[in-house]
DNA sequence: TCCTACGATGGACCTAGTCCAAGTCAATAC
DNA sequence: GTATTGACTTGGACTAGGTCCATCGTAGGA
């Protein structure tokens, strides 16, 4: 986590306490927040901070690779910091839930050249779906 | 096509001009419209359909499974009328095209009992990026 | 400590999608 | 062919999620 704060002061990231406050927030395994609620716990450390800012925040770690959004379930985005470990994601079709996963063979190889019309694949996404413990029953 | 038709009679949809023509309109191979597209469509035949019709006759069309909705690109969703034939998704990143294709393997296989966590997966979606051949050169 | 360009703010705005009360009409019954 | 009725459609208001922008504030270098 720290870390992470180290990694962007080096790439010339101007260190806020807003940005600094968003990165905390983004900070664990299996963390898949939308930005509404990186919003909320972000304001519970410092009020001031602004949706505006969370957003851009967001959308700045995302394009320097250090966060990747996620869509899965419902209408928002997620944002999961684990993006130096690769992975894919599990999700209960009932509430939403998140998980990571490291399914294993890599997807890429499974797409023969046959089927790539032409364009250079440089990256796969899988998410599988299914209902997780809790929601089984239903 | 018309077989669709058929096939939503036989299971009681009640037939109307809206919903001919929004079945209509998702006609084809690789067809992956928005919301809006099929709007634009479907308001080509029938000036009067209406946004909240199309809406709910897409809903419908998922719920029934004869179409498949896509997150692939963009906010928008985009359906997918290729439902019966199972397949994933190839997006350039660039320009957001989308093509259907066969991967050889069964993804769901890949994800060991370990990494389920308890959870009963039922499905899965494979999204491939990359560029296609008109933006690769950018 | 001063300067300044980069970042933060909040409020307006936009897009995609949902909801609802009222009106319409496809399918069934006669 | 007509009557009936409940499912379907309509359009307009509403909401969620996200973006934009002019203005203000401040981190970090000189």
């Amino acid at each position: 986590m720290s870390d992470l704060l180290e990694r962007l002061r080096g790439r010339g990231w101007r260190m806020t306490a807003q940005r600094r406050v968003v990165a905390e927030v983004l900070n664990g395994d299996h963390v898949h927040l939308t930005a509404d609620e990186v919003l909320a716990r972000a304001t519970a450390r410092l009020p001031e901070i602004s949706r505006a800012t969370v957003y851009n925040t967001l959308g700045e770690l995302v394009s320097l690779g250090e966060v990747v959004e996620v869509t899965a379930h419902g209408r928002a985005k997620r944002y999961d910091p684990n993006a130096h470990r690769p992975h894919q994601h599990l999700v209960c079709s009932e509430c939403g839930t998140i998980r990571d996963v490291h399914p294993g063979g890599d997807p890429l190889t499974d797409l023969p050249d046959s089927e790539r019309f032409g364009y250079t694949v440089s990256e796969v996404e899988v998410t599988y779906r299914g209902h997780c413990p809790d929601c089984a029953g239903l």
